[in-house]
RNA sequence: GGUUCCUUGGCCGAGUGGUUAGGCACCGGUCUGCAAAACCGUUUACAGCAGUUCGAUUCUGCUAGGAACCUCCA
């Protein structure tokens, strides 16, 4: 195991704290995964690839980890014209499938982009919907300690009760007496008791098609139990890290930390941690505004708001040159400035191999130090933005040593090498090969027919036939090749 | 209205009580038959006002503008 300096920003205390695992050499994390009834956005993309980064990290500092991502398939309510129908139920019946047929559906599309973005999958992704089980012996638990009670065959959590005994609001920073006078009146609030109490098993309508028997009625749990049972389940009782978007924080997040309270009378997680939103013209992008662009869409270019495709890799760079604490405003121009300077990042990473090892180093003490640095930057909550612009600078030392502006031994070439392979590839989890695209095999017969041509333009060159030479070079740059001459000899790529 | 937070140069984005973040763009240079590309170098900042301080972009207060949450949401 490495030494473990890892900091991070624990939001139900507000400060950064140092990470001590509740077990040694163990990790466990929880992260509220998508729901699937729809195809995943840019916004999905973040927590996915934050708490990839968080995963690959403690991997790579030694833990033993295991990271739980929900899948919910159930239980959200709708408050307003559908009175409380299941979002998935609703979506169904629209496309008049199966709702298991629907979530199979998002979630294999889910998959697909998460493994393009170079997202690890989590260690247990379990559904809501194969817990149900576990969920109604939660609530039966919580009724047993009094924190719950039964109206009309819904079983609802009795926050003025438990606010007595505890704090709710703990998390978010709110207060009962708020909640009180600020909770809006809405359909459905007459078996309540108070308005901020919430459900944890709701009676279906008969019109639900998504129901299970239960002590209490035909009904589905409540959106906020799926979290707190299958983490104690995997994780057990108190574990270390839970994750999710800032907008799970209340009532999400709130309502987790009082069901599990209630459950086992203390708390479940030690670190919790909440990625910011990416906005869209400074507004949070969602399905609510109806301002998401799909991470599809990204990835073929097919939408009004994108001028360009942009590849897997240039959303994850993109992604990862924000602090995952901030919010990061989404623009064609921001994006492309990623995907230049990823692609200017890989360029330098390549010219390792052409690096000429000299006796004696001129740079050695610089190439040392960005090592500690970059551990230094993501110990400091994640900050891959620093890490980034440490193997920027590790480009430049790279570029004047190839360019005989500096000397470098073989030594400082494996440390090279070595930054990239631990920083770039392994902990932030980018790719050399994407931007490439297509498989280079199928490529293979084009790329020697451009190598020829360019080996004729080199003979029409030799023989300062510029006629000639400027034909081949401007016509392939009509077709899209860039052609570079270069002291060692021309290359080209495809723009 | 309440809770939490933000405002950095042309753009995106780090960070700090005094010392260059980084990227993109611009400009200058190197290279080149020319060009492009590449590489090197460099310029433009900390919303406004007041206070604390030897010194504030960084701390405090106020003002302006913006965001998230309070309803499903990453």
């Amino acid at each position: 195991m490495r030494p473990n300096n890892l900091t991070i920003y624990n939001s139900i205390t507000r400060k950064k704290e140092l990470f001590v695992p509740i077990h040694p050499e163990h990790v466990g994390m929880y992260v509220c995964g998508p729901t699937v009834y729809g195809d995943g956005h840019l916004g999905h993309a973040r927590p996915a690839i934050t708490f990839d980064i968080v995963f690959r990290y403690l991997k790579h500092l030694g833990y033993k980890v295991r990271y739980v991502r929900n899948i919910t398939d159930v239980g959200h309510l709708e408050h307003d014209a559908d009175d409380g129908e299941d979002k998935i139920a609703k979506k169904a019946r629209l496309e008049q499938l199966e709702p298991m047929e629907v979530v199979q559906f998002y979630l294999n599309r889910y998959h697909k982009a998460m493994d393009a973005l170079n997202v690890l999958p989590p260690s247990i992704e379990p559904h809501a919907s194969g817990h149900i089980i576990e969920q109604i012996e939660y609530i039966k638990k919580i009724l047993e300690s009094g924190y719950a009670y039964i109206s009309e065959g819904s079983v609802y959590f009795d926050v003025p009760k438990y606010n007595r005994d505890y704090n709710y609001g703990k998390l978010s920073g709110r207060n009962i007496e708020e909640l009180l006078s600020e909770t809006r009146a809405l359909d459905g609030q007459a078996e309540k008791h108070h308005p901020a109490d919430f459900a944890l098993w709701k009676k279906a309508a008969p019109e639900h098609i998504m129901h299970w028997p239960s002590p209490w009625s035909e009904g589905f749990p409540g959106w906020h139990l799926e979290c707190s049972t299958m983490g104690e389940k995997y994780l057990g009782e108190q574990f270390d890290i839970h994750g999710g978007g800032m907008d799970l924080k209340f009532p999400h997040h709130e309502c987790e930390i009082a069901q599990s309270v209630a459950h086992n009378h203390h708390e479940t997680v030690k670190y919790w941690m909440h990625n910011n939103m990416i906005t869209i013209n400074g507004q949070k992008m969602g399905k609510s505004l109806g301002n998401f662009i799909t991470l599809d869409e990204f990835f073929t270019g097919n939408h009004k708001l994108l001028t360009q495709a942009y590849s897997p890799m240039t959303i994850r760079f993109f992604i990862l040159q924000a602090q995952y604490r901030s919010t990061v405003d989404f623009s064609n121009e921001a994006l492309q400035a990623s995907e230049k300077a990823y692609s200017r990042m890989l360029e330098g990473y390549n010219r390792i191999a052409e690096l000429k090892p000299a006796e004696t180093s001129t740079i050695s003490d610089q190439i040392k130090a960005l090592e500690g640095k970059c551990y230094e930057a993501l110990d400091d909550d994640l900050n891959t933005p620093i890490v980034i612009a440490h193997l920027f600078e590790a480009c430049r030392l790279i570029n004047i040593a190839k360019d005989g502006q500096a000397q470098v031994t073989a030594e400082d070439i494996n440390a090279l090498k070595a930054l990239f392979d631990t920083f770039l590839f392994e902990i932030l989890g980018m790719r050399a090969d994407i931007i490439a695209g297509e498989s280079a095999d199928a490529l293979k017969p084009f790329e020697q027919a451009v190598d020829l041509l360019l080996e004729i333009r080199a003979e029409a060159k030799a023989a300062k036939n510029w006629a000639t030479s400027d034909l081949i070079r401007n016509r392939l740059a009509e077709f899209g090749f860039n052609v570079k001459d270069t002291k060692d000899g021309v290359e080209w790529s495809l723009k």
